[in-house]
DNA sequence: CTGAAAGCGCTAACAC
DNA sequence: GTGTTAGCGCTTTCAG
C-alpha cells in the first residue's frame, strides 16, 4: 500500500538490464537502441516512474532553478512582476522557488539562507523596505551566486556578478507633470512619500525638474510629504483647498492617493479635471475603474521581471573565470493619460 | 576565484574530525562536546558554509516541501489563497513550492510533474478552469502523496488522501439576496457566470432559493448568463433598463461585472441605492474605492490557505498506512454591507 | 550499444 | 564523544 516511488534501479531490475542504460534511455541518448529505449519507457509509464530530481540535481551539481525573494507575494505590482519572472524563466528552462519577505529583513535573511540552501543557481530580490544592513548578501555575492536586485535596489552593496533592474521613475513624474502642464496647469501640487526611499526621491525630483523646465516656479507649499493612501490623499487635498490659492491639479505619487484626492474633489463639488486635474503613480487596476479614470504611469512590471531573469541568465552563461561588471537596467515608464488630465 | 561552496567534508578535514561529527555538532546534537561544536560553529561561520539541503533531504527521504499549484499568480484571490499558504506552511515548519499553470491544462500537468519530481511531502491546487481529465492526478494518488484541493475543486476525482477546501458560495449569494430583500428590493436581478462552474452554480441557487424563501417569484427575465466583466456589467444593465418592468436590485456574481453595472447606471442618471441597489461578490480591493462603495461577499482567502495547509498537514501527519478519508471543508463567507445597497 | 564503478553531500545505524 | 560505513537516486566517465 506506501507504494515506494519506482526508482531507476527498480527499472533496471526489471528489465535486466543496468541503471546506467535505463538513465541514458530515459534521457533519450542516441546510443541506446530504440527497442531498449521503448521498452524503458514502457515500464516507466506503466510503473508512473518519477524521476527524483534530487538526486539528478545532486549528482549533476547543477539544480537549474532560480530564486525570487520579493517583500509580498499579493498585491499588484509583485504578483506581476513575478509573473514575468517565471514566465521568461520557464522559457529558459528554469524553475523558479519564490519567497516572501513581508518587508521583515529578518525573514528576508532566512529566506536568503533557504534559497542558498537549496542550491539555486541564481537570486533576484526586491528588498524589504526596512533592509539597511546587507551583510546576508554577502555569502550569496562571496560564493559567485549570480544576483539581481529590482525596483528596489541597493545603492551600497555592489560587486562583481550584482546588478539591478529598476524603473525611470524620474523620468515618469517627468512625463506626468510636463503633460499636466501641457493641459494648462499651472499650479500643479505633488504628494510625495518620505524622500530617503529612492523612488519617491526620483518621481519628486522629477516633479521639480518638469516644472522648472517649462518656466514654473514650484510652489513649495504644494508638495506634501507623508504617508501615501486613500485616507491621507483625501486629507492632504483638503488642506490644500483651504489654502487661499488652490492648486489647478495634483500628482500624487501613487494611485491610491490619488484617488483619495479625486474622491474629496468629489465630495466638494469639484469637478475634475475642469477645476483641477489629477494624475497618479503605478497604473492600479484600479485606476480604470474609478471615475473619471485616472491618469497615472504605466511601470511595466512583466517587462522588469523579464528583464531581471534575462539579466541572470547573461552572468550565469558569462565566463565564470571572468565575472560579469555589475550592471543596471533602467527602465522607461508609460504615461497614460486618461480623462482625469484630460482638459483639452 | 571561484569558490567551491565549503561542505561537511572540508570542515571535518580542516578540523581533522569525521564528516558524522561534523554533521552532529551542526545539528547540535548532545552527544558532541561542547568544545568541538564552537570550533565547527566558528569555522562553518568563517567558511561561510551552506548546508546542501538537496543532499540532506535525498539522504533523509524528505524534503519539507509543500507543492503549490495555481491557475495565476496575479489578480487579488489567488495571491491572497497563497499568502495564507505560505504563511500557515512556514509556521509549520514547511517551505512551499510555487507554481502556476495559467488555466492551462498542459501546464497543468507539467507543473504536477514537476512539483512530484521535487518531492514534494504534500500538494495544494486550484484547477485550471479548462481542467476535464484529471489523469495527471493519478501519479499524485497512487504514491499517496497528499492532495488538497481548493477553491476550483474536482466532483469527479476523490480517493483516499485527497480532499478540498472550497467555499460555501451558496451559503453568500443566500446572504446578499436575503439582504436585499431586507432593504424592500423585489425584482432582484442576478448576473451569472456559466452553470457548469461550481461558484456559479453555487451562486445562482442560493440567489433562487433566497427569493422564493421570502417569498418572491424569481422573475427569469432578471437571470442573465454570460461572461462577467466590467463592460459587460454595463451591457447587462442597459439591457435591463430597457425592459418595460425593471428590476430594483442587481446582485452580479462578480464585482467587476457589478462595477460595470454600477457605472451605467449612474451613466443614465439614475441613483444608487435610492433606485436600484447593487451588490457583487469576492471583495476585490477596488469595492471600496468606487462610489458608492460596493456591497459585497468576503471570502476569507486567507483563511482559505491556511484550512487547505491544516488539512494536508493532518493527511501528512496521520498513520501512513490508514489513508485519511476524503474531507471536505466549507468555509462560510462574510457578506459586507456597503452603500451600494443601504436603502434604509 | 551496454555495464561496472565511482561519487554528488549528507545522515544514521552501528561500533568503540 | 567520536569514527566507520553504508547508501539515498541519479549521472557519467571509462571499459568493453
Amino acid at each position: 500500500m506506501a507504494n515506494r516511488r519506482a526508482s531507476i534501479t527498480d527499472l533496471a531490475k526489471a528489465l535486466n538490464l543496468s541503471t546506467s542504460t535505463i538513465s541514458r534511455a530515459l534521457a533519450d541518448h542516441n546510443d541506446v537502441s530504440e527497442a531498449t529505449k521503448k521498452r524503458v519507457r514502457a515500464l516507466a509509464e506503466e510503473l508512473s516512474y518519477q524521476p527524483n530530481q534530487l538526486a539528478a540535481a545532486l549528482r549533476r551539481g547543477r539544480t537549474n532553478t532560480l530564486g525570487v525573494l520579493v517583500p509580498h507575494i499579493t498585491g499588484h505590482f509583485f504578483p506581476q512582476v513575478v509573473n514575468g519572472i517565471a514566465t521568461e524563466a520557464a522559457r529558459l528552462g528554469f524553475n523558479v522557488m519564490i519567497c516572501q519577505s513581508n518587508e521583515d529583513v529578518k525573514q528576508e535573511r532566512k529566506n536568503i539562507d533557504l534559497l542558498m540552501n537549496s542550491q539555486v543557481e541564481g537570486i533576484l530580490v526586491s528588498l524589504a523596505n526596512t533592509t539597511k544592513d546587507f551583510s546576508h548578501f554577502e555569502a550569496v555575492r562571496s560564493q559567485n551566486v549570480p544576483l539581481v536586485f529590482f525596483d528596489r535596489v541597493v545603492e551600497g552593496f555592489r560587486g562583481d556578478n550584482v546588478s539591478a533592474v529598476m524603473l525611470d521613475d524620474y523620468q515618469g513624474a517627468y512625463q506626468v507633470v510636463a503633460h499636466l502642464i501641457e493641459q494648462g496647469c499651472t499650479r500643479i501640487a505633488h504628494f510625495t512619500g518620505p524622500l530617503h526611499i529612492n523612488i519617491h526621491k526620483g518621481r519628486h525630483q522629477g516633479y521639480l525638474d518638469a516644472m522648472k523646465d517649462k518656466g514654473l516656479q514650484p510652489d513649495p507649499r504644494l508638495t506634501v510629504f507623508g504617508e501615501l493612501n486613500q485616507k491621507t490623499g483625501a486629507a492632504y487635498m483638503r488642506k490644500l483647498l483651504k489654502q487661499p490659492e488652490r492648486p489647478d491639479a495634483v500628482f500624487a505619487s501613487n494611485d491610491l492617493a490619488a484617488v483619495g484626492a479625486l474622491q474629496e474633489l468629489k465630495a466638494q463639488g469639484l469637478r475634475v479635471p475642469e477645476d483641477i486635474a489629477v494624475a497618479g503613480f503605478s497604473n492600479e487596476p484600479f485606476t480604470t475603474l474609478v471615475e473619471p479614470q485616472l491618469t497615472t504611469v504605466d511601470q511595466g512590471c512583466d517587462t522588469m521581471g523579464i528583464s531581471a531573469v534575462r539579466l541572470l541568465q547573461k552572468m550565469l552563461a558569462g565566463n565564470p573565470d571572468r565575472l560579469m561588471q555589475p550592471r543596471n537596467v533602467v527602465l522607461k515608464p508609460k504615461l497614460l493619460v486618461r480623462e482625469s488630465t484630460m482638459k483639452k
